[in-house]
DNA sequence: TTGAAAGCGCTAACAC
DNA sequence: GTGTTAGCGCTTTCAA
């Protein structure tokens, strides 16, 4: 490995001219950074990054802890969380807690400021206790995706309005002409999405359509789920002429669902869904859905986190994401008239 | 911050013995190991793991390059490989280089060998020449996911027979009475899947079936590309009573196409994929495909990796991991009598 | 503008 | 068993 002393010495100077050469420029003199710059690229030079960040107190890598990237979700937020940290120059250590609380303890106290400078956590498995402690302790902690704007944790966070998605669904819906809507309700890796299915209610109520219990079920978070789900859902209450679902996974296997059963989507049953994962335009019919910006949110959460890392605040704060907003394609349609 | 001399001083010992303690502890007496761990418990010490890898000249993470993970078939790879890695204690960080050639190159230049220990490579738009140079100069380079075990690249690699995978999905269909399969090849972030369309073709063919080349068509790898190409397909070809797609993605959206043509699957038209990802059998009807095992190959590579890692060796080297094998579901069936 | 020197937190000989 | 010492490769005052 080619070091700072060995370009140094090959460029007739000393290693902290080197150093200088590499961050603030001006301080040396053109012929002498020439030189320098001529040798590092002879010698091949590559900085040591751990030997930096232990100079300089701080790494340069981010983390993103979430339960299980195999989740459709999370790709894509970690894509672009992963672009926007190599933009600012920094590196992503991804770290897949599989559900399992004690895996996320262990992650945050083996890296939390030390290997990482800040970071993003998705899942909610790990007690937010846990998250305090070592924020305060370790290093930033943003969590990313807080389902509750109106109630904010004690820790900094980026809120999406899920419940304004909810509502956003339940007006295209409402809009249609649909009264008798199924409801699934995901309880996956990241909580149960109540903020979704609540906000959904709210806005079915506010025109006047008491929610009916038994069109709701409370499920896995997965294609899988929504699927079985579904088929209960239109054994019980074939009347139902759409299905809202608190995630795109579960409105894909509603859509398999209803296929199989022989109706006809949208013509006779409408489905909806939120998050608008890269799934929900590439199936067929393509998924009408509510956008939250997953990209645009996990740009935000990098930006914030590396503030927070900059200039450490004292008080928690929320800021909110991009509002969601519908998609309409081709799974939904006007009900059907009987 | 706590450091190891602040956990000394407590403990009436040198930085030396509480280092030992947490390294091998044997060397140390029991009563001195108990006073320093209470120490350790007191003060909340964790080891900083740069200047740990600063010192020890090596760090613990490792480093997973592709090209994007949006691409439903990494996630299940990172997911295997960071649970591998863990397992032995390493981090894992992810790479994505959005199929740009310059940013492989400058991931490989800033982290392989300083921050990260080893480089698992999945993408091929890096030149092997580039993987080889950084290879000799920074730190090891595995390739995963070889597609060509007979004919090895110049650096370690864990190899995948994909024209085995071919030759079991063309098996597959001659046995059901398939003779007018067309085939759908991608050509996605991984390169050209060739070997697997080649081991088909060499299996139809010694049944004594020609490959027709107006029923191939070669895409981008993705659901969108697949249904589209299988409806330009059925367009030109409307006797194919099979298709054989080199990856899950686009038989899913061929097995798409299908349905929206009206034909039904598999009793008009039997499709078969490759790799046998998580919506492979999310799908309905859940599609028949060959597996490829990715999550035993992910662990294979990590293991391999570090075993690397640890024992250089100057010959680059071919493993071959599991081989790929048929998964029957619902996507394929007998040829429909005419 | 450049150099000398100290130190980041840890490990690893080697002495005691 | 435990302490002493010397780095690992870099940054950063502070002098010159």
């Amino acid at each position: 490995m080619v070091t700072l002393s060995e370009v140094a010495k090959l460029a007739h100077v000393t290693a902290a001219t080197v150093s200088n050469v590499l961050r603030n420029r001006e301080k040396v003199h053109p012929d002498t950074a020439a030189r320098v710059l001529k040798a590092i690229d002879e010698l091949g030079y590559r900085p040591n990054l751990n030997a930096r960040a232990l100079a300089e107190g701080r790494s340069s890598t981010l983390a993103l802890m979430l339960s299980n990237i195999s989740n459709p979700f999370y790709p894509e937020f970690v894509l672009a969380a992963e672009r926007a940290a190599r933009k600012s120059g920094h590196f992503l250590m991804v770290c897949n807690t599989d559900d399992n609380a004690e895996t996320g303890r262990a992650y945050l106290n083996q890296i939390a400021g030390t290997l990482a400078d800040g970071v993003l956590v998705m899942n909610t498995d790990i007690a937010i206790s846990d998250l305090y402690a070592s924020a305060m302790h370790n290093a930033p902690i943003l969590l990313a995706m807080w389902e509750h704007p109106e109630s904010p944790p004690t820790l900094p966070c980026i809120a999406v309005d899920f419940a304004r998605a909810g509502a956003l669904a339940a007006h295209h819906l409402l809009e249609l002409g649909h009264r008798d809507v199924g409801l699934l309700i995901g309880d996956g890796c990241g909580g149960l999405q109540d903020a979704r299915s609540n906000g959904f209610r709210a806005a079915m109520l506010a025109a006047g359509i008491e929610a009916d219990p038994t069109a709701a079920l409370q499920i896995r978070d997965s294609i899988d789920a929504g699927y079985a789900a579904c088929m209960r859902l239109m054994a019980n209450r074939p009347e139902l002429s759409a299905i809202f679902a608190t995630n795109d996974l579960l409105a894909i296997g509603a859509v398999q669902a209803l296929i199989t059963l022989g109706h006809a989507v949208p013509d006779d049953v409408s489905v909806i869904g939120i998050t608008d994962i890269q799934l929900a335009h590439q199936v067929h019919p393509a998924l009408t859905t509510v956008a939250i910006q997953t990209a645009a949110v996990a740009e935000l959460s990098i930006e914030r986190l590396i503030g927070l890392i900059q200039t450490p605040e004292h008080e928690p704060s929320m800021v909110l994401g991009p509002l969601p907003e519908l998609v309409v394609r081709a799974s939904t349609g006007p009900r059907r008239k009987r």
